[in-house]
DNA sequence: CATGAATGAGAATTCATTCAT
DNA sequence: CATGAATGAATTCTCATTCAT
């Protein structure tokens, strides 16, 4: 019984920890796009979270652990927005291709600001595996959407997948920064498979 | 429409004041380069250029002023390299399309670490009129390419211009990122040559 | 209406940090009396009170906050002796009078050096609201013993009251700059009373 | 005739640098004035005056220096103003009083800010002999005056000359402090005349 | 001698992080 | 464990003053 409600308190604890987590994760975004890297500070992420900075820094053994969360927070709504279409059993590889591609580039330019943000925030961490590793990801579901499309071509086609995958993210990068309509962000994306489709050859 | 604050603090009267700021902005660049955005401080400038910290500030008003002078200076360097390609009678438009791209992907390349590392400096900076001119200024050189090329096409014609500079611009900061053998940038480069010659029917 | 940016920068919640802020502000005393407004720096204020700088910052937003700080000590101390003055029943009017410009003249005196390294030290500050008000409360008081030994008077009869206070507050600085004996002071004192009773008919 | 020529070229030299030097303090003025005490720098001031900074060092040999001459020009005009008055034969004792103390007041007026930024400004120099015997000469015209008419006393009449100096120069301080009109000062100075006049029985 | 160049010393302020209760 | 208190180490920038030409 003891042990019981020992556990029980273990998990509302573990509750509550998850809540503070998320509370100071977002505060962080607060932070991050409302003030800049620059003054992303974690005093001021503790401040805005309405915690304790000693508190932060029990579940966030420093800076570079808080941004890396953002990081990994960020990819996860990536992944939620993107995965379901990668499933769609009702989608053509031609369309879902377009449909990814779209949906991908209004997720960067959604999250533009802050992503930059973050990267500037992460300045000092730009050679660390961890950072390099939470970056990589990005691309992954990208691949594999590739792999779906190209499912069955001829292993040794030239097919120039690295070159693909570089031009997509630079566009929808470059996209995001410079255009504000969300029909621009569009077109660009539909221009972005556009061109893959027929060079790829994808129906 | 450079705001005072920006600029170099006074007209450089004596050489020995011009190979100060000389040295100041090497420093910078190897400060920037060596130890990252995140160590790349007044102190460690002067320290490196050796040169006392009030000296910088006899150049430089501020920091960011510094910053936009190495911003400067590497376009300074883009434009030696890519001026020539422009004016060279001896091309055709395709020839001198894909030269001067292969040219820009190197450069860019060569330089991608300094940017980066200046873009992440230059993080409270991110929405000054002075920045954002200075950076604007990379595309014009290829704008001027893109304008020579097409030149005779009739107005009206659906080239996507914009998209065709992003594109281009992100595949090159792109692969400057992933790459790191100059074979891979050329095959990048002559890749995005090849999609938009074939786009825009280049001769 | 003291505007954010000078007040102390947070309710104090424990003894330690109360015995800090007036441990800073001894020392600040320290610092001006001893050293100069000239050598007032925050820094040498955190030293000579043995606390880090940061912690000094941590409750003062800055220099001047700290400065305006002091201001209302000295007030604090003012009005602690004169008050009681004030609301003795015990005293005729010109009694009073005499009573309280003597006490007036000789805290001048004492807190004379502090005082002229305060102004000295507040330079910048001279045209902030804020100051002006801190400064101005010094003349409240007298102001308010005027009002107590007029009482009776007519409206309108010409009693020249501004005139009357800066006499006595200009003649208490000098006084408090010039003498050093308390007995010069006190003398100093009597002989404003003697002439401001004989003008304004006080009993 | 060489050492002739060679005088001249000295005195036209001399010439030179009192235009220099008149320049320099013009401008330390302007300086103190418009920018405040804690804008008053030697380099600020030579660049005002369009001087180098190491000549302002050739004519004065610190800041402390250039401030004393400040304080010196300023006591000059004073005299300028004050000392025909003391000497015109065709005023009463009492006439010459009350005209001596108003000029005295209003010249403390327009002066006032300046003062004080010099006050300021010569934060460190307060215990320095020269500081005080410069301010010094301030009181002496004005006990020139008191002498004057007082001239025809018995000595060891207890005459409170020092109380009468601290009460005017301190009235006159404050006057120029909180007043700002013309008449305002006029109305002080009279009615300190008055009140010392009676005082002293001076006719 | 006048000038441009240079600098040592220090000023205010911030920030990631730790400790004591 | 959560919180308030505390701090070491920087960071940007300034200023009085001195040299070298």
């Amino acid at each position: 019984m003891l042990s019981d409600s020992y556990l029980l308190r273990r998990q509302i604890k573990q509750k509550r920890a998850l809540a503070t987590v998320a509370n100071i994760a977002e505060a962080a975004v607060t932070v991050l796009t409302r003030d800049g890297a620059g003054r992303f500070t974690t005093n001021r992420v503790a401040e805005e979270a309405d915690v304790n900075i000693a508190s932060l820094y029990r579940y966030f053994p420093n800076k570079e652990a808080l941004l890396l969360h953002l990081i990994h927070l960020s990819w996860e709504e990536e992944r939620a927005h993107l995965s379901p279409i990668l499933i769609d059993k009702s989608l053509g590889d031609a369309e879902m291709f377009r449909i990814f591609i779209r949906e991908y580039f209004l997720i960067e330019a959604q999250e533009a600001e802050l992503k930059r943000a973050i990267r500037a925030a992460a300045v000092d961490m730009w050679n660390t595996v961890e950072y390099r590793e939470a970056i990589a990801r990005g691309s992954n579901l990208f691949r594999k959407l590739i792999a779906r499309v190209l499912r069955d071509r001829p292993i040794g086609m030239n097919l120039d997948v690295n070159f693909g995958v570089l031009l997509t993210i630079g566009a929808a990068e470059k996209s995001a920064e410079i255009f504000n309509s969300k029909a621009d962000i569009i077109r660009s994306a539909d221009l972005v498979s556009e061109i893959l489709i027929a060079r790829w050859k994808i129906c």
